[in-house]
DNA sequence: CATCTTTATCGTCATTCTACGATAAACGAT
DNA sequence: ATCGTTTATCGTAGAATGACGATAAAGATG
């Protein structure tokens, strides 16, 4: 998305990207699967088709759309896939949610 | 959405309207205007249009959405819509958002 | 090898989102 | 009262999303 703004008041890249970050987030399932991950560490796709009142194909679509966004990684291990949080991109996410609320002068990120 | 899980694991209210609220930002042309919002505080809604490479209709849906969600407040002004940032909500996302990397004992909120 | 378990992907359908132009509504100005 | 400006809403078309069952793929197990 092209802006008319001189530069030091927007940042599209950051924008688009940050964007991408909050669209992940934006179905209660995502959001139950990161706290589940959050709160027993990692886990196989199984434990989480179990949580959810979801088919299997839906929340491995779920988990595709954390995966890619970055919110969370999958590690192959024969048949099972083991799922766990990367907490670097909450962080990252969180310090973006916060310079939301602040001026440009007062962020930490670009 | 029912979750087939303790309550002491997880948490289905706040998960919807978190699932929401990163809904509401989930596209560039929104981060944008709380962007704007933030460096210029107050504007109509002319200004974001033209700011925006989008048509007035479409500035107009999307402020609405964000309206909806709570993040910003219109002030209606003879013809004029003037907006601006509901700060208390940016604070409350920001809280869960650091809770979401956290585990459920440290959570600020409820 | 045949079979079972686990997960990812495909095809599909219904719904939601995003964009636009047209129009209505609210008011200020002439 | 009429006209111009500003913004919200309506209708709609196309794209994206979310759901499912079916199926493929990758190993384990008998």
């Amino acid at each position: 998305m092209d802006m008319n703004l001189p530069k030091n008041l927007v940042n599209p890249y950051d924008t688009e990207l940050f964007a991408a970050m909050c669209k992940a987030l934006a179905h209660p399932a995502r959001i139950m699967i990161v706290n589940y991950l959050q709160q027993i560490d990692r886990c196989l796709c199984g434990d989480i088709v179990d949580m959810l009142p979801l088919a299997q194909s839906t929340v491995s679509q779920h988990l595709k759309c954390l995966k890619d966004a970055g919110f969370i990684k999958g590690e192959v291990d024969g048949p099972r896939t083991c799922y766990c949080l990367d907490k670097t991109m909450l962080k990252k996410f969180s310090l973006m949610v916060d310079a939301l609320g602040k001026p440009t002068s007062e962020r930490l990120w670009r």
